[in-house]
DNA sequence: GCAGGTCTTACGGAACGCGAACGATTCACC
DNA sequence: GGTGAATCGTTCGCGTTCCGTAAGACCTGC
């Protein structure tokens, strides 16, 4: 897959989550790169913003066009239904507006290429455990039974699940899991606090999902840990 | 194939998409060209825009349709006027609204070849439990007897128990099922429900179809689960 | 004991899904 | 051709769920 975006902090975040999530991409960060990176990698997908330095990302969309039919995710700032509409137009595949979340973009990612190839996304269910996370199903079980978690609990904790033994700040987790810049850091710690309610046995003394205190949480995974499948 | 369309740039982008997918793309810009184009070259499938200077796109189709049997995926535009047509679209082999993304255009063309091509073939019946359904015949049965379902929620069934154990956004339904590019996604809502009410022990609280909570809807498949072929 | 960080609880607004009903349109049947 | 049934997409009101924020209690490190 080819991530084309100019703002290293986007690229970063999101190819981090996208290689998390079991892809291989290839980063470019302005037109001719990414044109030259399709060329020579012949990407399944191509993540494109529309706003690049040098040539317009529509652009560079209408000449990758011109020679493959490489599936195309138009990334655009601030969703003005025109922008969307435009890219549509122009013939994208899909379209995100940003800011957006890291899952959000994983699961327009995953739909455009099921279309594309057929079933084939790799079915990454995430294990641990007693835990079962099917995103594509988006249901998440605790020895067989079924955690009612909520939209936002269940993509905090797929995250969590594929990062686990790793500190996140507050910050890192309302850009990557929200997707939002900014914001109120308290939110991402009641969502914490909800979902340890639902996955820990004790919840006041929690084992899973613990606090390092002054940096941030981490979700912690015993030594016997296959994650992917 | 047999490109109509009186849009320069809808004709080229497309165009070029389906010859980069390798097809073989003869192209007109208005109904008579169309009409002596399909005469000359017969091709396997016409793509063929609504809106046309001179002959309506609709007009076209009709005497296509007097002559051969030759699929057609109608384009149309958006706008109130399309209700209207609705049912001639029900005679075309299938129907994209615009602006439509040139994968999703490739895809339908590869659908409608594969379904005239294996039309020898006897069609796959999918099969879950007590659930039988048909897609040649058009008939959906529980338990043996036949289950009064409408064109829309044929469609919406089969394609749910063709992709079980998975959550579809109503974007995704419309997109899929509907064809169309965006819509009142409330459309989707009510057709779930209308299809719950017909397939489900007790609709009030369904099993099968289920709403996940600012998701979609999933259809959940118990253990043995053989949906393919 | 203090200060800053973290947990807990509660609450209002917003988003969401549901149900019912309504025209418009089409199709089938007379 | 005309009439009635059926389908489809839309609209509106209602109840529910979820989410983000605020405020106070609690805890940790110094």
């Amino acid at each position: 897959m080819l991530l084309v975006d100019d703002d290293p902090t986007v690229a970063e975040v999101a190819s981090s989550y996208l290689r998390a999530t079991g892809f291989v991409v290839e980063e470019a960060s302005d037109g001719f790169a990414a044109l030259e990176a399709a060329e020579r990698v012949a990407p399944d997908l191509i993540v494109l913003d529309r706003m690049l330095p040098g040539i317009d990302g529509l652009e560079v969309f209408r000449r990758l066009r011109e020679r493959s039919s490489t599936p195309v995710i138009l990334l655009t700032a601030l969703g003005s239904e025109d922008d969307r509409i435009a890219g549509l137009e122009a013939g994208a595949d899909d379209y995100l507006s940003k800011p957006f979340s890291t899952r959000e973009l994983v699961l327009r990612v995953q739909s455009v290429l099921r279309r594309s190839i057929g079933e084939f996304t790799p079915e990454s269910v995430l294990e641990y455990g007693e835990f079962r996370l099917d995103p594509s199903a988006h249901v998440a079980t605790r020895a067989g039974v079924e955690l009612a978690l909520t939209a936002r609990e269940f993509d905090l904790f797929e995250f969590l699940l594929k990062h686990p033994n790793q500190v996140f700040s507050r910050e890192e987790l309302l850009r990557t899991v929200w997707g939002w810049t900014y914001g109120d850091l308290s939110t991402v710690t009641v969502h914490v606090r909800r979902l340890r309610e639902k996955i820990e046995r004790d919840p006041r003394s929690p084992v899973l999902l613990t606090t390092v205190w002054g940096v941030g949480y981490r979700f912690t995974m015993g030594g016997a840990s296959d994650a992917v499948v």
